[in-house]
DNA sequence: GATGAATGAGGTTTCATTCAT
DNA sequence: CATGAATGAAACCTCATTCAT
């Protein structure tokens, strides 16, 4: 009695409206994005954007955060491998302007959230606590690494994970239209971990001795 | 000559409006945020708002491009000081730090607009545009700072000035509730200078060795 | 002649959906009754309702006269027994109170149609209609008994039976919430019979001298 | 600085639009009855009904409890009037008579909110609650006249109570198109008072001996 | 210059009904 | 026959803007 294709059918279609979403809520705000447009670009009728979430709040908190538990998902696998610490924050590093270099209207839905602060209340919280989670994580490999001499041992772990938490979400902010073809992308990646005051080999002999 | 005092009135009371636009607009957004409502928390009538601006859409643009102006003055003057480069970067650091710390609002506001690109395509370049005269400024003192030895110079003035802007702003954006009570907030506004590459005195010594 | 078994199986479950249709309906009103919550309580898919009934309108109009009929034959019945106006009269009160008593929201859907008299235009015709049948059924009866002594004669048969019905319909609109534990139930179906103003059997003496 | 001439003529639109509200709500009920055609009879545009009333509910509860409470006023002062409690209750059943007769839309909007208790479970209580308030004054009245002798003394004032509201509001109801013309209207106006079963001059004596 | 009631276009959401499976 | 996803028209309500006072 299970219909299965049905829904997978579902599913695809959920998927295929939310996908608008992201791109239309990112492009010109909550507000301004109507339900008839979204529809439309996804080439439904107005009525059926409501057979699969109940209310047009209801689709921006699941455009907004379900591409945030994915990148949290996988910035954190990277954090979770074996290795050694610097290796895995090189790893996670690549990892997330990966992410924001492909997925620059998730990133900047995130970002007109926290905008916004008292209109979205909730998914402000959500979205602050996600970062909690991303920065502690950080700040754990951190603290691991500056004791086994691989980051300078300086600075405050949880202001290291806080700087590049707000680099990699001013990033996407600030560069022009599309950060993609920024010529001073692949130097920026570079310089994110910069941030992490990584001990160059040569010193970390000199601090050893 | 009878008018100067209404004049004054006049300025003062836009001035007003546009100090509760500033903080209505960055907490709720500008759907969501109703001329009605400006008005109210002003103290006036839904109609006065329109004896001081044309229309909604221009009270927010003064609202995003009025204070981007105010930090702009005050940061270039930090950069056309007399000085030597590292100490006039310090200073413009600290300048803007200070800013976002008082002027939240203000800074998310300019956030918000970038993160509706679409919505606002005429806001959105002159924002663009008020950054790159900003990475600009920044780019040819730091420079100047490389020929002198201030800064490491295997950097690209390029990527260090938009690197330290998307930092400000991301700051600004992730940091929790209220970024003025965090505890982390000095040692971000030294990690910022880290970002420069400045070259100790020591390290100084022996590159110029 | 092999359809019997699948003709009583529709009927069954028409009747189902009719009887789930009565009671929300009764509770919620024609608007705020979806069709698919009433295909939900029969437990059956939206669809499945328009395979009994043309229209939501139609299941409505079934909802509201078949019960009515229901009544009405019951009701004339008692009429149309052998017996003294007053004992068929008596009999008509106590089975008509006990149908409200059993079937009340079958009874508050009638009304509600008569408090949207212009919404449902033939509907409240009919059941205007309806209840012509009975007053003059009533009537009839109602003018015997009083030729022969066993009602007071100074009253109007078109009126009492007017006002009787009024009586009727009017108990189950005003009684609270469930009028089956109402303290006063018996005494006022005793009153009822009273507004017929029947002469007891001292006063017929009385009356015949 | 106060604008007494505004205040007026804002009471007197909101006055204009409830009496249309009534109108329209009674002969279509709640939700075949826009908003839009509401504005229209009243001569406004839409928008304008939502200065005066928050919501279309609002209106309605307005247009339920208003009239509502304006019968009850006049009907417990002719309770409350100095007099023979059988002439109390002579006067007050001529009073709602008179009122039904020239406000049948008013009662009916209040009969189809006892047709649809689950819909508006607020505003049927508050309608449940007036009606007790009623019943409850005219059992105290009619107590007294039974002491005195005015009444039939083995009918209980609660159940008679009951049994009058019943029959009024059952009146409006059942009696066709416009109650206005109906043959039978005075005399049914007779008969509810004759169902307190009042005890005649000549019975009195009767029964005193 | 300030007021605030009226405007009316436009957005979200509901829901009876259809029809391919 | 039953299903249940899609339809699309229509409703309530908001709100920037105007203008007579």
């Amino acid at each position: 009695m299970a219909r299965p294709i049905n829904e997978e059918k579902r599913l695809e279609r959920r998927k295929s409206i939310l996908k608008e979403a992201v791109v239309l809520f990112a492009e010109s705000g909550y507000s301004n994005t109507t339900t008839a447009i979204i529809a439309q670009s996804v080439g439904v009728t107005p009525g059926t954007i409501f057979q699969y979430f109940p209310s047009k709040e209801a689709l921006y908190y699941a455009a907004v955060l379900e591409p945030l538990a994915d990148i949290q998902v996988k910035s954190l696998a990277c954090l979770q491998q074996e290795g050694a610490p610097g290796v895995l924050i090189q790893n996670m590093v690549e990892e997330q302007f990966n992410h924001i270099y492909f997925y620059t209207n998730e990133l900047r839905l995130v970002q007109s959230v926290l905008g916004q602060r008292i209109r979205f209340p909730e998914l402000t919280q959500k979205v602050l606590e996600s970062i909690k989670v991303m920065t502690d994580a950080i700040e754990r490999v951190y603290t691991k690494g500056q004791l086994m001499g691989e980051f300078n041992k300086s600075f405050s772990p949880a202001m290291i994970s806080r700087a590049y938490i707000s680099l990699l979400n001013g990033v996407g902010l600030t560069l022009g239209e599309s950060i993609i073809h920024h010529p001073e992308w692949e130097n920026l990646k570079g310089h994110a971990f910069y941030l992490f005051a990584p001990i160059q080999p040569k010193e970390k002999l000199e601090e050893s001795e």
